[in-house]
DNA sequence: TACATGACTATCC
DNA sequence: GGGATAGCCATGT
């Protein structure tokens, strides 16, 4: 059963662009909310996967942080390197610039 | 209704 | 600079 607050995480997540990342932070700062276990959780849920691009939300330290989809975090690193964002490590090489906020 | 848990974050040694 | 701890809101049992 979704909630109004998961699918509300889902629409933000569709707005990041191809290429660009965000972080749990930044959605629940557009949501107006300071939930950032909960968007973390929502966005676990997520059952529009091909849809929502669940894999462009990273940690605010720059990091992957989890997956849950495929072979997991490895599965999200590979399609965010398909996106042209590069990871090592578990952890977004420059991330500042392939960071994206809502505005 | 109350308790425990989580794809996190910020702070404190 | 790195690891550990507390705080946070929503969800599921």
């Amino acid at each position: 059963m979704a909630t109004i607050f998961q699918q509300s995480v889902w629409e933000a997540l569709e707005q990041i662009p191809r290429g660009k990342v965000t972080s749990y932070a930044a959605i629940a700062r557009y949501l107006d909310t300071g939930a950032v276990r909960a968007v973390g959780s929502a966005v676990g849920k997520n059952p529009n996967a091909p849809e929502v691009p669940c894999h462009r939300v990273v940690r605010s330290d720059g990091r992957i942080g989890q997956y849950s989809g495929g072979e997991g975090v490895p599965t999200k690193v590979r399609l965010l390197s398909e996106e042209g964002v590069v990871t090592r490590e578990g952890k977004i090489v420059d991330f500042e610039k392939v960071y994206w906020d809502f505005g």
